[in-house]
DNA sequence: CACTATTCCTAGTGGGTAAGTAGAGAATAA
DNA sequence: TTATTCTCTACTTACCCACTAGGAATAGTG
């Protein structure tokens, strides 16, 4: 259950376009000022926006006063939707979906603990736009879960490897 | 969001142990029947049991009347234990703790996301039991996820790739 | 005791992939 | 024409997952 670099520097990415998308839409922001004001390696975030683009989300020119763009409104932009441009499905086991494992036994059932964490996932996942994360509102969903009294700590006990 | 095959292994494992701690808790199951009815490498299996008794979850013997078996009962060991173990924290960030990334400007908020991921998988993988999963009754927050209408359907569309 | 069956430990190996790099090429505008 | 920026292909590096090998330790059996 790891965010990659890729996602992790995609959003980022992302995020900044939707702040300039915010003042001007048809601002244009160089790679190099995302790469920098983020630090992310240049190349490698160069890459992820051409994914991006790949994708619909990113508009890009070339040329003196080129640069990135989003495609649009960060309101119709989920981070659901970025994680699997950038990493694939959001749950797996062992490369395949939740509903095409099989178990055989006592362990038939188990892959209703992998479809449901994909549901989990999608129901905070889909609800989050770059607007609202630029915002720091968030829907009901996302803001009863950081309500949980431990959301910001980290369970102990188990890091004696 | 991938499971890996260890944690797979692992909880299958795990399962296969649970069920015959219901018959006799006391009664020991060879690596060998586990490896052969789960299809689980052998060696491979070894080492997760073994990872497994370290962490207290299970209690084995050697010698010729060895073998492996669960610690508690079922009802007491979670899949956030095993995978916890297995894998390592539920939620990370480029190997940090959702807690301590740190982001700047507009990706300010971003760490919320990831904390609210953490909560939501916590919300479902503590819920679970090795005994609920044998028995196929799950809590009711699982129970509402698996409910979602198309919680065993994937999202179309981004297999462009 | 010898013998067998099992887990335990240390140490690998191979392949894949994530993360990042390099550099030439193509578009754009002044 | 020239400077600037994105685009594409290829490459590298390093790590880690999945899995393997082989012997040592342990426990029961006759």
């Amino acid at each position: 259950m790891q965010v990659s670099a890729k996602v992790d520097y995609g959003m980022r990415a992302m995020l900044f376009l939707a702040e300039s998308y915010q003042a001007d839409p048809a601002g244009l922001v160089k790679g190099d000022s995302i790469s920098k004001s983020q630090s992310i390696p240049v190349k490698f975030l160069e890459a992820i926006l051409t994914e991006l683009r790949h994708a619909g989300f990113v508009i890009s020119q070339r040329g003196a006063v080129g640069g990135y763009r989003l495609s649009r409104n960060p309101e119709k932009i989920s981070v659901a939707d970025l994680i699997r441009v950038l990493d694939g499905p959001l749950a797996a086991v062992r490369g395949q979906r939740p509903e095409n494992v099989h178990y055989e036994g006592p362990a038939e059932r188990l892959q209703d603990v992998w479809v449901g964490i994909r549901v989990a996932l999608r129901n905070v996942l889909e609800g989050v736009s770059l607007a609202d994360i630029l915002a720091g509102q968030f829907g009901e969903t996302l803001s009863t879960l950081l309500a949980a009294p431990d959301a910001w700590v980290s369970r102990p006990g188990y890091e004696s490897n």
